[in-house]
DNA sequence: TTCAATGTTACCAAATTGTTAACCCCCTTG
DNA sequence: CAAGGGGGTTAACAATTTGGTAACATTGAA
């Protein structure tokens, strides 16, 4: 997605609109443009573009005219609006956001600036929505948003690497782990542990729950079992 | 709401009362009129109007005073009031928003612009309602609005970046955030701040609050719970 | 039985966080 | 302008938790 997103640029300045079409192709986005507000509402509606570049200052619709009348556009909600802004036009900062628009930019723009600007939000936006990480599986529940292990309607406090063990083997019930596999996952590729640690970690957690939950296979590794 | 809004025109002429009475019932609104400030104080208490165009230049009482009159009222605190001013008043924009005026604008009144302007405000007004900035936990309230924190019915000061981040945490219940997180989201994207100062501010909001509120996640971050 | 693999425990070092106080900056006040 | 206060940041030290390892006990398959 990050790589074709749609990106709408709207200012009434052609060299501003070509500097910035250029720098965002070359990256792979695909861009459209409008000269004014009302020109940018009606293509806004017809590409939904992920994202939209909103110069304050324009004539016929300002830019936080349209961002508000965008807003108001249900199927633009995902949509990020970034307003570029000239250094003086302070206001135009909390005008903006009260407006409804995600972020701002100074004028002059860098492109550099701005390119990791919008990764950013394209990331933010991304890691948002991949997020509700819950594991239930009865008896025992696993909540990585809250960092919680509740086991038969108790709250239990797991440290942290007790913790990514017991969700990395609950999340593949029945798969067995190397201890490697587990060093690797958990504690990372560049560190040099060795494996008894991770047999003194199985034990810490078999203490707090269900000690049949993680089964070993001699000579192999470990796996949770439900 | 917007359609049925209530809105309460007061000027001593009867030609602009009628001018305006025409074009704003054109679109909807409810209108009522009153020719002077004391007259208008009392329509105003009966019918309690969502907005009040206000002329500054009334026999009587003049619209400020008229103003910091129905700004004592508390059942008019919601109402937004509009002065309408000639020109060469100027003094009469500073003296209006010191006297609780939400906006003003010059004669002579041009129905397009009066009514987006009207348009605006009501738009503002839902959107800062419908975000609900008001989160009620039972012993701990906290209003974004009026930037309050009521904790067990007392009223305490939080500085802006203590409320942030509680508002932050306390707006996700249960959810941890990690102190990159909180420094993004309170601090902002370009900060270079220590992440050790979070742990400052954390100390200080539950020296005011019960600390059992905010809850350390050794190794991950913080998290609120109710 | 034998022995390598795993379980268990205790201890210590390292990492993380709590707490306090000092410092800087900005604004208000006299 | 000096003085004072609030807010924000950082450093420094204390308190706490975590993670790792060694040492020893136990297990289980050949």
């Amino acid at each position: 997605m990050q790589e074709n997103a749609k990106i709408l640029i709207v200012d009434d300045d052609p060299d501003i609109l070509e500097f910035l079409e250029y720098n965002l192709k070359k990256e792979g986005y695909t861009v459209y443009s409008a000269p004014n507000g009302k020109e940018a509402l009606k293509v806004a509606d017809k590409y939904l573009p992920d994202l939209i570049l909103l110069d304050v200052m324009m004539p016929e619709m300002d830019g936080i005219t349209t961002c508000q009348e965008m807003r108001k556009n249900k199927k633009l909600s995902e949509s990020h609006i970034i307003f570029l802004t000239a250094r003086i036009e302070e206001y135009s900062e909390i005008a903006g956001f009260s407006a409804g628009a995600d972020d701002y930019i100074n004028k002059p723009i860098k492109p550099g600036a701005l390119l990791s600007r919008i990764k950013a939000i394209f990331k933010r936006k991304n890691k948002d929505e991949s997020e509700s990480t819950l594991l239930d599986m009865g008896d025992l529940i696993i909540d990585r948003n809250s960092y919680e292990v509740i086991y038969k309607s108790q709250k239990l406090h797991f440290a942290r690497k007790e913790f990514e063990l017991l969700y990395l083997l609950a999340s593949h019930p029945g798969k067995v782990f190397s201890r490697d596999k587990l060093l690797e996952q958990v504690w990372g590729n560049e560190v040099f542990v060795g494996d008894r640690t991770v047999d003194v970690h199985i034990r810490k957690i078999r203490e707090k729950i269900d000690p049949e939950s993680i089964k070993t296979i001699k000579g192999i590794g470990y796996k949770f079992e439900s």
